[in-house]
DNA sequence: CACATCTCTTGAACGCGTTCAACTATGGGC
DNA sequence: GCCCATAGTTGAACGCGTTCAAGAGATGTG
């Protein structure tokens, strides 16, 4: 078989690179070393992977997983909105922590806009769609009561908050980033509220001009 | 003059440079070429400036600068609060439009905490503080009713909602970067009503529950 | 004027990510 | 069993940003 041989020889490059971005940092971490550590030539990497910024994909999509398995008993059981939404949020944070330190690397390079490791980039495109899906779960499971136009935009609403939130946990220094914690206790319930409002009259006004600055911001023309 | 003649070097080669990544972009002008064009050694751009991205800095220290300029003429004539705000991140996007391919890897840069570049870190703080001013001037000077709590808080979120838009337009490949205009005129009418609605009785637990998400998060420790 | 000191300048050299022509191993077709 | 297209692998070589020991030029000191 090829394709299993072609895969293993994947696997273990990604492997030994992922495991020396996290003993010595991604910048420190040469592509000689990383063949070294696999027992290849510097040149068979390239075959598997494009870039050296290409393999911290792999870590993403490792981590996307982990954080959808993370949730998924949390979802299947709570179904209150606000709750269901804390345990995610608390969930992917909990996932990223041990990468903190290097995870500030990774967001330099994921943060240029060519870069196909930009959460808004086409190459992100299955990863993206599959976070937002986690956060149409966590609506669509959930008991909440909202205005039926907002329930169509929520999750890609919830999806760009959480990168907000990856944002200031990038940047918060606190010990232990207390400070997304609190961001994200004080956050969820004040959504929770806000998307409730949304049922309301004296809003509607309001609301309407949300969703139609949205439509016209997605309209690529 | 040892110091007129060092400083003449060094606008010389952030000049040459700051031209060239213009004329040719940030990643095809490498450090050889600026030297060559500039008439100096290599070595001699780093005496001056620590790494290839530091020259940015230049670049940004000056559009802020013009930017500030570009608004006091505004500042000064329009009362309303809504128009203020228009004008201010209009003119924040004018000043910035030539650049915007290479603005892409000056964001790159700035987006890691640790740069001095940052907008976030204390090297920035002094740019920063200007920034939030001109916010708290849009604010100060105007006719808008708020609630006086917000008030006081709504000068450093205005600046953070300006930190998006820089972000979606440092992300915006359509012509001109219409989507990023069609963003200010959609967002602004509606920070403009939302933050009337504050003083609205139904809404007071809800803004109550904002300003307090802020403060707990404020709080580093 | 000589000397010491500090500012400024040089360019070869280093290590990095990346490329590519050349090579080897594999498996299916006849 | 042989052949050949394709998958997989190699490592020297390239151009890049960056460093640094060495020196040149300007200024202060006796």
């Amino acid at each position: 078989m090829r394709r299993a041989r072609g895969e293993q020889t994947r696997q273990l490059i990604l492997e030994t690179a992922l495991r020396l971005f996290r003993e010595r940092g991604y910048a420190e971490t040469t592509m000689r070393v990383i063949a070294k550590e696999a027992g290849v030539a510097v040149g068979n990497a390239y075959y598997y992977f494009d870039s050296k910024e290409h393999l911290i994909q792999g870590f993403y999509d490792r981590n996307q997983n982990e954080h959808r398995l993370a949730t998924t008993a949390l979802l299947a059981d709570e179904k209150d909105f606000a709750a269901r939404l804390r345990g995610v949020m608390h969930a992917g944070i909990d996932v990223n922590e041990p990468y903190h330190s290097f995870a500030a690397t990774f967001f330099k390079t994921a943060a240029e806009p060519s870069s196909p490791l930009s959460p808004f980039s086409r190459e992100s495109s299955p990863a993206r769609d599959a976070s937002i899906a986690i956060f149409r779960d966590v609506l669509e499971g959930s008991t909440a009561k909202l205005d039926p136009e907002l329930r169509k935009e929520l999750p890609e609403l919830l999806w760009l908050g959480w990168m907000g939130v990856i944002l200031f946990w990038v940047y918060d220094k606190s010990p232990g980033q207390r400070r997304t914690r609190r961001l994200i206790d004080g956050a969820v319930p004040l959504i929770d509220r806000l998307v409730s409002l949304s049922r309301l009259r004296v809003l509607r006004p309001a609301l309407r001009q949300i969703l139609t600055l949205i439509d016209s911001v997605r309209r690529d023309d």
